[in-house]
Formats: C-alpha cells, sequence, structure tokens
DNA sequence: TTCCTATCTTGTAATGGTTACAAGATTGAA
DNA sequence: TTCAATCTTGTAACCATTACAAGATAGGAA
C-alpha cells in the first residue's frame, strides 16, 4: 500500500488525491515551503487545486501530527515533513531554511521537565548568514 | 540621566514620551505581551497613543537591538526586553510565555559556527502545559 | 455493486492585523 | 530662537488567512 495512503489510514484521515500531492509534496521537498510555493507548484499538474485546499490539508495534517508548522518569521507559514525532530537555520539572506541534524539541548529539556512543565514541543532556531552567501559576500568585493 | 534616555541616545534615536513610555513599560513588564496589551496599557495614562505608534516604535526599539520580537507563535507579535539571552516556554493552556533562564546549547551552537554558518541569534522555544496549569487539571478532576 | 451520508474541495466573500500615507506636532542642533 | 528632520496620529489601503455555502467525493453499509 502506498505510503501516504498508510500514513493517512493511521490518523483516521480520508484519503483524497488533495492531501496525497501535498504529503507526497513535503516528503519529497524538505524546503520548508510556504503556502504560496506549496500551491503554485502543485497546481502544475493539479489545475483545479484550490489554496483553500492547501490551507485545509496543511491544517488537517498539522492536527494530526503529520507536520510541523515553523514559527521561525512572522511573514509566512513554513511547512515541514514531520520526521525526527530536528533544528533550524534561517539565512537572513537568502532567507533559506536549513535543517540542523545535530541533537540539541537535552539537559535544558531535561531540567524544564524535571521543574514540572510537561513539554510537547522543542523549537530551535538560529538565525544569521548560512556559509553560501558569506562566500558569495567574500567572492563579490 | 534616566535609564532610558540613555538607551535611546546610545542608539542615535530621538527621545519622545512614546518611546520612554514603551520601553519603561517592556522593562518593567516582562510578560511578553503583544500589540494590543501594550496599546490598551499604556492608552491609561496616554490616552492619544495611537497604535500605530506603537507599532512604529516595537519596530524602531527593534531596529535598534533594544528589545526582540518572539516568533514562539505566528497569530501575534509578542514583545520582550532585550536582556541577557534566554529562551521561553508557551503553555498551550493558559497561553503565558515563561522565560527559562537555564544555559542553552552551547555545544550546537559551537558546530554550527564550526561549519561556517555566521550565527547572529538564537531561539529555543518549548511549548506545552506549565506546571500551574496541571495542578488545576489535577485539583478539577 | 449500489446507495447514502459525512466529509472534502472549491470559489468567493468577509475579516482583521498590519502597513502606507499625509498632515500636523515635536525634537534637537545650530 | 529658528528650522529642518523626524516623529506621532488618524485614516485608508492592503493582503494573507479564514468563513461560508454549494457541489463533489469517499467509503461504509446493505
Ligand atoms: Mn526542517
Ligand atoms: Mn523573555
Ligand atoms: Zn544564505
Ligand atoms: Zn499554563
Amino acid at each position: 500500500m502506498d505510503r501516504y495512503v498508510e500514513l493517512l489510514k493511521k490518523k483516521g484521515l480520508k484519503i483524497t488525491p488533495q492531501r496525497l500531492e501535498i504529503l507526497r509534496y513535503l516528503d519529497e521537498n524538505r524546503i520548508h515551503p510556504n503556502i504560496e510555493r506549496i500551491h503554485s507548484d502543485l497546481k502544475k499538474d493539479n489545475p483545479s487545486l484550490s489554496k483553500t485546499t492547501v490551507y485545509n490539508v496543511i491544517d488537517d495534517l498539522t492536527k494530526a501530527d503529520l507536520l510541523q508548522i515553523l514559527t521561525i518569521n512572522r511573514f509566512e507559514i513554513l511547512c515541514d515533513f514531520k520526521a525526527d525532530p530536528h533544528h533550524h537555520f534561517l539565512c537572513k539572506e537568502c532567507k533559506k531554511v536549513y535543517d540542523l541534524d545535530e541533537d540539541f539541548n537535552c539537559h535544558l529539556l531535561e531540567k524544564i521537565r524535571s521543574e514540572g512543565y510537561q513539554v510537547d514541543e522543542v523549537h530551535g532556531y538560529f538565525k544569521g548568514t548560512c556559509r553560501s552567501c558569506l562566500n558569495k559576500r567574500e567572492g563579490g568585493k
């Protein structure tokens, strides 16, 4: 059975072409796209896709814990296929959002939990300039 | 000289009553208020304060690095007087945002820097349920 | 397979937080 | 004291997101 059909079934969501396409797209394109990007990319193969549907599906999938919305900037909704927990780096110059795979701060997490907080989500956002933009800056002088 | 006058002067910003009031308010109320809250609280003593001015001043002070805007949720602008770097815990139940004073993940920060990223900001956001809300839940059963 | 209802998709309209703008007030340097 | 640059204010515009209603689809039951 298709991997994405399985994911939706497991969460009790109906199988629709739109949900499958968006899920596949996010899994295969780990670029933290915004709503506009998802919509315009998928419209190529499915011209009738409505932007409202993209909003709805992102909402459903987020509630089902199949993806997460980043709040690394407040100007747009950035979507991330939910794989292992990881953190992010936003380059202020090219605006790309990179994944950081390294494990992140178990010590503080333990500390907070031991103080009685119930922690459901851990978000780590680093902001600055990526290597590629730094290089361009060097080259361009 | 007034502490806040000094801060503004150091950054080359003109001294205005609105800027001083907002700066003082944020320093004395470390509750990560949103624009609406700042505006309505300060309007009590200064009825002519415009919401546009709150937006403008927050913008100026952020650019001057005197405060930071949290992106812990995408529904509102939360302001934080810029003191020592620290991280945050959002309670999904009462919506309060707590400061986490513990030092946070120097290891990963070093790793990223060593890989060539230039890191300007580090944001750590934890989300879940705070002790006070957990207690209420227990008591209310 | 067929039927039927709950759910989903779509286009359009409404919403509301944020930003743009222009006129009048204030600041601070000369 | 003067005056230009900057700031504050109210109003209007913007536009991403959400609400809504009508028609389509999914999937369980018979
Ligand atoms: Mn990611
Ligand atoms: Mn804080
Ligand atoms: Zn870059
Ligand atoms: Zn709470």
